[in-house]
DNA sequence: AGCGGATGTTTTTTT
DNA sequence: AACATCCGCT
């Protein structure tokens, strides 16, 4: 197919999305296109890591028969031969290597440039992400303004009279928040609403009194007419029907009844716009002062929400900052751009890419080189709640006159499944279109259980593969919730004795036992209790009822080294990778304080632990993954409905109108009404959408275990029943032969970077700005150019410019230029260059500063500023070569100390 | 028996 | 908000 400039592929699941993006991407590098010119967005980090990896494994076996389908696709967009491109592989391959990769997860995107232009909005540019969803500290100090402000009398009682938690006061303005650039000033809303509250109830005493007086109506039927408050009459149905001429009212109906329901609902109708005008005016206060907390709360803890990331960048580039500005702070103009599940993204991110996306294509059809690019598949929207807009899929297109192709060939499942999905979608999803399976995946087995108890056909299923020869690890259950999953867990332990099973909570970090270990010890150690230790003595095999010392931990040490010290002292390293995972982790925390009281939200899964056993978990975390056997649970609980208090009216993308919801008010507002009624079909949609996705991560075989009553699957109307047959491979075990191991790097590119242990004196914090910054500098090199001198000069000035004294960032400058103009030490980096390579060695986690790969040996340097601990220093870097040997055990290391002074320049052999 | 109405109970997903 | 359940009326 030839080059569109403007392109998206509609991208069912299973149909090579991935493969679509990594051909679009290597066929624009082959154009000529910089790797640092595309931007290339996906949704999550893995799919980032992924397509990085991906596109680099493409490149370097372009020639071999596994890529051909890769190399005719880019032959044919390119239109020319695939001789052509493998000759000039070798450069194109070179380049992407050695760039600084603009791929990455939209929020890390933005975090990026935040921290280009943070001071812009007042926020300090090495703040910390925080996932952990904890709000308490943010609850109080909220709670506390709005004190202060007089506001809290109106907080409570509102979220009293309208039955409503402070937590879903709390979810709705949060949604403002999400909201605030499309949020317009509202003219306030004139009226008396006690008398208009007066008018309404002595309507409805009228209504009850031309029943009242009717002989031989029952009391009961009386008793419903019966209005005495507003919140009574919202309730009642009578006030939905369009006349009073039905049930047991019909034998004493008489026109004048209509007549005052008409009239009665023509009053409400404003009574609810009058409130609404009340309570938009003091949601919007509080809103305000949320903004406020929320701002303060940012900059005092230097800590940010993922949604203050974009609400910071949509104030930077959608005013703040030019593109031209944020190009030259990317050290790049964007002229690529390609973004990756494009149904899921958010409207507040797609506005702060909008800028981004308008250049381009008006350079689009220009001589310019420029592009634009995305995948993406409505039926698999499945994050409506969190603000995710499948209907940006359609505007984006049409709106930039972007070519579609639908992807039509499913590579994942075999056909029974592929069949089975069509049948089960087809009428169901709009616009669905069939897909076709592989002829080499004919096949499959597709399994619908009906009964009444869940968990005794997910145990039967389970056994049956089980006892079929299935391995555990291939097997994958897919639950609506995280507690279902849970509960799933522990059964399967329960019925099949000593199973592995991994969940998404026995998959955390902090679950694993050597790590829960450390941080009871560290509760111990803040709190004093001494039941944390107990713990600790359960949890790394000492029997509880022994007495342990503690020696000299204290609380009041660095929490990183506090950590070492606990691990060293219990002896739990032995190569533990979950522990130097946990010691990454830690760098990104202040103090003991903080990160104990976050420490119950750490969500950070564990890299070591996957793929064991049985996989548990909730359809929407199993986006983008797939399964050989796969089992789809229903619900074991009713599902709870949407009770947002504000309902947003949406034109497309396009916010017109924002009601807020009150009890009765869909009764007498049609507009409010239809509004209620099109979320109700989105939220329908993304229902069956997240049965899409469920049943597609089948590849072999799928079993659907539905309930009788309230199954989550009954609007797709399945058949009980099978098809197909189970086939199971029996794969002999793979023997382990002697390798000799050759390390290769495992980092391409640019990628966000593990914290560095900061064990200093906390003394001397302008000596240690200084190195960290001199540091950050020489690590933002991206080859040893005077051009990449002055760019990675405005990313250390940009950076550390704040926390350095006057003239530092000079000095700075002037000894990395010096070190750039030494002969010898150009002569050492000359060759394929990592920049903060990380290895782990022995039970440790080093970073080195800069590796060289040269001819027939490595070379690794690590930079200094000052020669205070010079023993240390070559320990250090001798430690570096031995974990380098290690690893590779061909080829011969050097290393080098590299003391970036301002005088001169020393280079030692180590 | 079948219906309208009132009342009480239950209740997710996350970069 | 959606069910389940009970009550009263035809």
């Amino acid at each position: 197919m030839a080059f569109y400039q403007s392109f998206a592929y509609e991208a069912s699941a299973g149909s090579g999305k991935t493969f679509a993006l990594v051909v679009r991407y290597i066929t624009l590098l082959f154009k000529g296109a910089k790797p640092e010119s595309i931007l290339a967005l996906t949704f999550t980090n893995k799919a980032a890591n992924e397509m990085r990896e991906r596109i680099a494994s493409v490149l370097a076996e372009l020639e071999q028969e596994s890529r051909r389908a890769e190399l005719e696709e880019i032959a044919k967009a390119l239109e020319c031969s695939s001789e052509e491109i493998l000759r000039q592989k070798k450069h194109v391959l070179d380049r992407y290597l050695k760039a600084d990769l603009k791929i990455s997860t939209i929020d890390a995107f933005f975090a990026q440039i935040l921290r280009s232009f943070s001071l812009h909005v007042g926020i300090q540019p090495d703040f910390l992400i925080d996932q952990s969803g904890n709000e308490m500290r943010f609850l109080k100090e909220f709670l506390s303004l709005v004190k202060t402000e007089g506001l809290y009398k109106e907080l409570v009682s509102f979220s009293f009279y309208e039955d409503q938690r402070l937590e879903s006061i709390f979810a709705l303005l949060e949604t403002l928040y999400d909201k605030d650039h499309e949020l317009r000033e509202l003219a306030d809303r004139e009226g008396d609403l006690v008398a208009l509250e007066k008018k309404i109830l002595s309507l409805c005493e009228e209504l009850y009194n031309t029943f009242a007086q009717k002989e031989g109506i029952s009391l009961s039927t009386l008793k419903t007419l019966k209005v005495d408050s507003m919140e009574a009459l919202a309730k009642k149905k009578w006030l939905c029907k369009e006349s009073m001429e039905y049930w047991h009212y019909k034998k004493y109906y008489t026109p004048a009844a209509d007549e005052l329901l008409m009239e009665i609902k023509h009053y409400l109708h404003n009574y609810f716009k009058l409130k609404e005008g009340y309570y938009r005016t003091k949601y919007l206060k509080l809103f305000a002062l949320y903004k406020q907390t929320k701002y303060r709360i940012n900059r005092a803890e230097n800590l940010l929400k993922f949604s203050d990331i974009s609400y910071y960048t949509y104030q930077l580039l959608r005013g703040k900052i030019e593109n031209e500005f944020l190009y030259f702070r990317l050290d790049a103009q964007i002229d690529h751009l390609l973004i990756d599940e494009f149904q899921d993204t958010n409207i507040l991110q797609f506005r702060v890419l909008e800028p981004i996306i308008d250049e381009i294509h008006s350079g689009i059809g220009t001589k310019e080189f420029k592009s634009f690019f995305y995948v993406g598949d409505t039926k698999q929207s499945i994050y409506r709640f969190r603000g995710g807009a499948k209907e940006l899929f359609g505007y984006v297109a049409h709106h930039y006159g972007v070519q579609i192709e639908k992807l039509t060939t499913n590579y994942r499942s075999h056909s029974q499944i592929v069949d089975f999905v069509n049948a089960t979608f087809r009428e169901k999803i709009k616009g669905y279109s069939d897909q076709k399976a592989l002829s080499s995946k004919q096949g499959g087995y597709v399994r619908v259980m009906l009964d009444e108890k869940v968990m005794e056909m997910i145990l039967e299923s389970v056994g049956e593969l089980l006892e079929r020869g299935v391995p555990s690890d291939e097997i994958a259950i897919l639950t609506f919730g995280n507690d279902e999953a849970q509960e799933i867990a522990t059964a399967l332990q329960e019925k099949f004795d000593g199973i592995e099973v991994t969940t998404e909570t026995t998959r955390l970090l902090l679950h694993q036992p050597k790590v829960r270990a450390v941080v009871e010890m560290m509760k111990y150690l803040y709190f004093g209790d001494r039941l944390f230790v107990k713990n600790f003595q359960a949890l790394i095999g000492i029997d509880p009822a022994d007495e342990i010392e503690i020696g000299d931990l204290k609380s009041t040490i660095p929490l990183l080294e506090l950590a070492k010290r606990i691990i060293i002292r219990f002896e739990l390293y032995a190569e533990d990778r979950e522990l130097l995972e946990f010691l990454e982790l830690l760098g990104g925390y202040r103090d003991i304080e903080q990160f104990l009281f976050e420490s119950d939200y750490i969500m950070t899964p564990s890299k070591t632990k996957q793929n064991q056993g049985i996989r548990l978990m909730t359809i929407h975390k199993s986006k983008g993954l797939e399964f050989e056997h796969l089992i789809v649970c229903d619900r074991f609980r009713k599902k709870r409905s949407d009770a947002n208090p504000l309902i947003f009216w949406y034109d497309e993308i396009e916010l017109k109108e924002f009601f807020i919801r009150f009890e009765g008010r869909k009764c007498v507002d049609p507009a409010y009404n239809e509004a209620l009624e099109k979320n109700q079909v989105l939220s329908e949609e993304d229902a069956l959408n997240l049965l899409y996705v469920a049943f597609t991560r089948a590849k072999k075989s799928l079993i659907v275990c539905q309930k009788e009553k309230d199954s989550a699957f009954e609007l797709l109307s399945l058949q009980p029943g099978s098809q197909g047959k189970l086939e199971v491979e029996h794969k002999p075990k793979r023997l382990s032969r002697e390798e000799v191991f050759v390390y290769r790097p495992f980092r391409v590119g640019y990628q966000e970077k593990p914290k560095r242990s900061s064990n200093k004196n906390v003394g001397d914090i302008a000596s240690i700005h200084f190195g960290l910054a001199l540091h950050y500098m020489l690590e933002m090199l991206e080859d040893f150019t005077p051009q990449s001198l002055e760019k990675a000069f405005w990313a250390m000035k940009n950076r550390y410019e704040m926390m350095l004294h006057e003239g530092e960032s000079e000095q700075i400058k002037q000894r990395v230029g010096r070190l750039l103009s030494d002969q010898r030490f150009l002569e050492l980096v000359n060759g394929e260059r990592y920049m903060e390579q990380p290895l782990s060695f022995e039970g440790e986690m080093l970073v080195l500063d800069l590796l060289i790969k040269k001819e027939n040996r490595w070379v690794v340097i690590d930079y200094k500023s000052s020669e205070s601990q010079r023993g240390e220093h070559i320990k250090q870097v001798e430690r570096y070569k031995r974990a380098l040997q290690s690893l590779d055990t061909q080829q011969s290391i050097e290393g080098y100390l590299c003391y970036v002074r301002a005088a001169e320049i020393e280079i030692i052999a180590v």
